[in-house]
RNA sequence: GAAGCUGAUCAAGCAAUCGCUGCCUUGAGUAAUCAGGGGGGAGGAAAGUCCGGGCUCCAUAGAGCAGGAUGCCAGUUAAUGGCUGGCCGCCGUGAGGCGAGGAAUAGGGCCACAGAGACGAGUAAAUCCAUCGCAAGAUGGAUGGAUGUGAAACGCGGUAACCUCCAUCUGGAGCAAGACCAAAUAGGCAGGCGUUGAAGCUGCUCGCUGAGCCUGCGGGUAGGUUGCUUGAGCGUUUGGGUGACCAAACGCCUAGAGGAAUGAUUGCUCACGACAAAACCCGGCUUAUCGAUCAGCUUCACCU
RNA sequence: AGGGGUGUCGCCAAGUGGUAAGGCACUGGAUUUUGAUUCCAGCAUUCGUAGGUUCGAUCCCUACCACCCCUG
């Protein structure tokens, strides 16, 4: 049995309402293109996953799906080793292509961290 | 060799793994969907939306006015304000580049400053002559240029990228166009039954309240399907034309989403990768752009 | 997709082809023991950018850039 590396709905954060209550946990870790929030969830089974791109930072729809998708990349692969949260990432500085290499491993580093804050 | 001019082409490639999204197919499932396999998946500007056209709907007896656009001549095209060729003007040593380039005797307006005077007329100063006067000067006549001006000492002045006139073109809206299917709720139309009692309380009877109820139809909202990619298409060759372009033959099928798809990692190679992402489709224009290649040409320097 | 508007000093802005008003702010001076007020003076390197028409362009024309608004 090998472990697959999908993404389906059940691993996202989809309503407003569990956006906002994981903005309100307040553990949140800043690097410097992205900014992380995480909350413990207790509904589901596995880690889950919430993107904010803002019009401002990211002017094209071409940098806003470019910047989700790293995102969603990294979080696809390393899921079955993250813990049970719910996380939200945010983009404050905008990056291209060639630099995204430095970011995921910013996420990387920010995920770890965010783990830590929450077992203090 | 250096500096340039013009035209054309390309827009990193290959392999592996994990993912995204349509299409075809197989299986599971009532279905939504899920899983396996195959195959496809951004540009020269997709951009700005500045022109032109296709397509769709609406309007339309015919013609005109108004408004708008264009403006040397000829050609090309589905069409154009694009492009091509020629003439003329300007710029450049040159290859070349740029040009809204019709009409001022149809008419109106404007022409700052300077200058006597800005198109109506007319003479301020200067020189010469005559008269008066001691002189300063005054009056009359003649002269032709100078000053200043972007231009002019009156000449049928300049200006039409001021209005205008002339010639040509021009119906409007836009795929969120348009077409089809079609919940819930509200309302409409037609038929039937209803104060001789509809419907409700209520499963039935009594009782109470007291005007609607049933059926059908059509419009139409949410939503869905379609329009949606085979097209004034692309490539090669041949022929015609100075050229833009046209014709013929052969070959090819090349994104079609709908909160909006092309990414990540690793390895190798190299020019070490810019500007930038389709949204109904084409033809142009303009703008952004790391670079690379090819062809023709110009100028300068050196060598033979 | 279609349509409209704006861009002028640090800010708000006027300006109908002839060398860019005004107010606030700022700077300097005067007044005052000091400050505020008041008075005087100063402050525009390309009028968003680039071309063109014109003798001459903030103004007219064309292209571009940035921002804003409207309809669906």
């Amino acid at each position: 049995m090998n472990t697959r590396y999908t993404f389906p709905r059940s691993c996202r954060l989809l309503k407003t309402d569990e956006f906002s209550s994981v903005f309100n946990f307040r553990c949140a870790k800043t690097g410097r293109f992205l900014n992380v929030y995480a909350q413990p969830n207790v509904t589901n089974a596995s880690a889950r996953l919430g993107i904010v791109v803002g019009k401002k930072q990211l002017r094209t729809a071409v940098a806003r799906n470019l910047a989700k998708r790293v995102v969603r990349d990294v979080f696809r692969l390393h899921q079955h080793d993250l813990p049970n949260l719910d996380y939200i990432v945010r983009i404050i500085k905008p990056f291209t292509q060639d630099q995204s290499a430095i970011v995921r491993n910013e996420l990387l580093l920010l995920l770890k961290k965010s783990k830590r804050c929450l077992d203090s």
